[in-house]
DNA sequence: CGAAAATTTCTGTTTAAACTGAACAAAGTG
DNA sequence: CACTTTGTTCAGTTTAAACAGAAATTTTCG
């Protein structure tokens, strides 16, 4: 088996933006071919494609199994173990989302309610200072209750909304 | 000058989620800095407060300016250089999301674009990779659409929007 | 014009993460 | 129950980016 320019391009392409999305270089590759790959996948077959180590593919098809992005599969009389990528982009965008959510949303409303509260305690901080903490907790806050109820709108409502575009803005008009 | 034990977790925590949204920790510092003081700043007061070498300033402030989150003002009698963040955070978010857009979003249509043009021609690739590519391709490109026509929408209709939550499925159910 | 102040550029060092290869462990197979 | 295949863990190496400090440059002002 071997990878086709076009397919190559796309998964060098994903790798480096996969640095920018919070993962390494290998992981992205991975999944980018995974999710290329008409058939499911073997670690020691990822090896051969990606000229990577093996003890690399093994840890990063673990970090992609705790994204949710990849499943292990087994066929029958095959003791190896198969992988493959969630194949629908807005499954996966939805999962990656989700995980961003979770690792960054989360942690930083967390912290911006305690600075908050805190910086209240504080005579010698500037109210300026205090509005922007506020202002920030405010726009995080927002953000988040937003996507709470976003994240469950099935696909197909979805393509149509962002169909609609400015549309919707006539709603709210004024 | 002095920074509070609330300011400091503030500044620490960004300077965190700075690296994982493309930058490094003492720009992502810096910015907070900025943003949280009630006062622009100069370069070696910011070397005082954040505790990094005059260069490191140098750079981050430059990259800052390049990005648009950061004006560099003067003061009256002193020819010295102070900075100040943008301070209202919805014009943050929508400089962040830009440039993401300019650095990721469009070079990433572009390979897209660029390889389900070019793996039509490749006769052993399988039909399912074509699939997933134009799907994807589908994806992204849809996503750029919305976000093109999304931008412009003043703040006060985003944050309504925003409110509406889904209500506005509504609008397309079924 | 020359000194002082302010800022940038450059080079070498530090640091953190990614990655490899080998050792180890577990799971079938004859 | 040895032996092979497959997968994981771990220790050391490599690599790339961040950073500091010095040198160089630019700007300002007497």
């Amino acid at each position: 088996m071997k990878i086709s320019p076009a397919t190559e391009k796309y998964i060098l392409h994903w790798g480096e933006m996969g640095a920018r999305w919070g993962t390494n270089r290998t992981v992205a590759q991975i999944q980018a071919l995974l999710y290329l790959s008409p058939k499911p996948l073997r670690a020691d077959q990822i090896v051969d494609l990606l000229s990577v180590a093996r003890s690399n593919v093994s840890t990063s098809i673990r970090e992609l199994q705790s994204y949710g992005l990849v499943r292990m599969i087994h066929l029958l009389g095959d003791r190896r173990d198969y992988f493959e990528s969630i194949d629908d982009v807005w499954e996966l965008f939805r999962v990656i989302i989700e995980q961003r959510k979770q690792r960054e949303l989360n942690p930083t409303l967390t912290m911006l309610r305690q600075c908050a509260s805190e910086v209240e305690q504080e005579s010698q901080t500037d109210g300026i200072t205090k509005e922007r903490i506020r202002n920030m907790l405010e726009f995080i806050d927002s953000t988040n209750t937003w996507y709470e109820k976003i994240r469950s709108i099935p696909t197909s409502t979805l393509q149509k909304l962002m169909k609609l575009g400015t549309t919707i803005t006539k709603l709210v008009s004024k």
